[in-house]
DNA sequence: ATAGAGTTTTATCAAACAGTCAATTTCCGT
DNA sequence: ACGGAAATTGACTGTTTGATAAAACTCTAT
């Protein structure tokens, strides 16, 4: 009765795999799904191109068992997001953790922007079911929150929206980040400015309390 | 003495240019400079790939074209925040006119960010120079304004960003945007409710006031 | 050690690609 | 209306690209 359904992976097959996801996630993450070449991604693994399509058949099936992959970790900050904590340090935490992504997983983040940015032809249905779901119920958690004081009123989503940017801002644009900050400003420290631009920002805003 | 320093433009040379530069801006805002074609750019101008040739000799010719075409666009709402003015009408000004240019303009805007997000190969002189003082020189101003209590202490670098993100996201991201809004909140009302929810960020935060 | 599955390579293909060229057609000032 | 400049086209080139086939090699469980 068993039509073996999960073939068993071997050691090598492990590693390989390991091997060029890694690699075409630099090469996808800098050029696109379009602009990504196959031959790169065989070069950054260290493999011939015909191997590495041994192990994967079409370009396509690289690019989307990279999204899959990523999906779960790049959703869990905001499915952690906690209805019964305090809405502050609630908002702290998931900012910071967001921004820490951009820190440590800059190719990922530039990975989805471009995605994104390219209509999101493979990725549409599951931005359309799967996130719009996370963020309805979120949205409720936290216009729950605003609704009992504990935060100013303003559209959650919209709120959503400014956290991902500005945090997704340090790894997608940071060419940019760095070129304007300088070597400097722009070394390492950077993120903990960000850090506490943010808090300010998210927290109390621009404008002297009167 | 005169040796030909500006062949004068043709009518047709004219008309031809603009409908070339229009559909490169469509397919290098959407595939990136690597991912575009010249022939789907050729086929978007509605004319033959050589004729779009000989125009510009080379890609890489268009897609510099568009962007030098562009970036005075991109950077006046920055050059024109005024030192002179009211901090906060002045804030609330610029992200109003970059919220509208993410409306009104949503091809340049994912053309740079694809350019930024490849690495800037094309324009990161451009950023370490030009960008970088005119950040230097607003970031200035904004600090003059925080030292006199006109606005909360912040790195003004950051904050810059923190606008740039925000206000850019509703073009970059669009598809993201409008598939978690809905078919009814991410109507052409969108903009409205971004431009509302980020006044309230920018100006007052979201921890309620003590 | 060996058989067979698993892996890698060489050789190759057709399509897509950026760019060229010579020949033809259209435009426009006189 | 006409002559020369400007514009357009079809046919083509060399290269890159994603993908395949079959042969050769390597690993591993027995």
């Amino acid at each position: 009765m068993d039509h073996n359904p999960e073939p068993r992976k071997t050691r090598i097959q492990t590693e390989n795999e390991a091997r060029i996801l890694d690699a075409a996630l630099d090469a996808f993450s800098l050029h696109g799904f379009r602009g990504a070449t196959v031959d790169q991604i065989a070069d950054g693994a260290g493999m011939s191109k015909p191997n590495l399509l041994y192990y994967f058949r079409r370009k396509q099936d690289i690019y989307e068992a990279l999204l899959d992959r990523l999906l779960d970790t790049w959703l869990e900050p905001l499915e952690s997001l906690n209805e019964n904590g305090d809405p502050i340090p609630e908002l702290r935490m998931y900012i910071r953790r967001k921004l820490e992504m951009s820190r440590d997983f800059p190719r990922e983040s530039r990975l989805f922007a471009n995605e994104i940015l390219q209509g999101a032809p493979r990725i549409r249905k599951m931005l359309e079911t799967r996130l719009r779901e996370l963020v309805d119920e979120k949205s409720e958690v936290i216009s729950g929150w605003m609704k009992a004081g504990r935060l100013n009123k303003a559209d959650p989503r919209h709120m959503l929206f400014a956290i991902w940017s500005t945090t997704q801002h340090y790894a997608d644009f940071d060419v940019q980040v760095r070129a304007i900050l300088g070597p400097g400003r722009g070394g390492e420290g950077r993120f903990e400015d960000a850090a506490r631009f943010l808090e300010t920002l998210f927290l109390d805003g621009l404008k002297p309390r009167a």
